[in-house]
DNA sequence: CCTCTCATGAGAATGATTCTCATTCTGATC
DNA sequence: GATCAGAATGAGAATCATTCTCATGAGAGG
């Protein structure tokens, strides 16, 4: 957040403090609309997009197209996320950021950036 | 392609054939209808998901959205893609992928998947 | 309290993808 | 080669997440 504080921004914060799996941005503007703390979606999707630029939130573009938010830790890290109840695990794998810099730069690539995550079930949602 | 042969169907592959760069529905449809060989938008769709489907081509999620396609080499492998002209790199990462798995089951994770996408400025689109 | 802006939000617009369904075509059979 | 059932096609409508528009509202400093 780089601008000003408003009520609504910090509301979508505070949707965001609370939570620790990936959220979708009319996810969090109906969990605000039943908490009678209502913000418009724009917003939502405005707030949402600051904060991700600025570092403050992770992205994750689920297979179905919907983009989801989530607070986390700082440091550059990856997810591993349950596709069932959407519980998240923040791992670090410097050997493969090392790997992939290596190939990237092996192949005569500047400037990279990668994407990786893991999906699975986690043992919460594993009949059995 | 699993079930019947049509004209549809043989020019999208066709054009799948010629490029080595993933493409998006509506540039292959685009191509065609260009080239003469129209084929419908739903139709160039639906033959992308089923080839996807059947693991004919892979696909790729660009940050704009759109969903690309390309015809890979059959094996399980990742994509270093040139952010500026699309050029794409098949490579593989066995200690990845291990490190992948590992992970996962540290953390109790079953039946895992992953995506893991390097993308950068080739040699020939860096200025320098 | 004023004012200068940035922020908000309702609704329209966008853009990729999917769906509908009447029509056409493929492939198997005679 | 003629038939036929069911699969495939495609034009346009529908969907769905996201973005844009712009009139109105509200921080923050003076």
């Amino acid at each position: 957040m780089n601008q000003r504080a408003t009520r609504q921004r910090r509301a979508v914060d505070a949707v965001l403090a609370e939570v620790d799996d990936f959220r979708g941005a009319q996810e969090i503007h109906d969990v605000l609309r039943r908490r009678g703390d209502s913000v418009g979606l724009s917003t939502v999707y405005r707030t949402l997009q600051a904060l991700a630029d600025s570092g403050e939130v992770d992205v994750l573009r689920g297979a179905d197209g919907e983009t989801r938010y989530r607070r986390c830790s700082q440091g550059h890290h990856h997810h591993l996320v349950c596709r069932d109840c959407g519980r998240t695990v923040e791992v670090e794998g410097p050997a493969v950021e090392r790997w992939m810099d290596s190939v990237a730069a092996r192949h005569g690539f500047h400037d990279v950036a990668h994407t990786l995550e893991v999906i699975g079930t986690c043992a919460g949602c594993h009949p059995g």
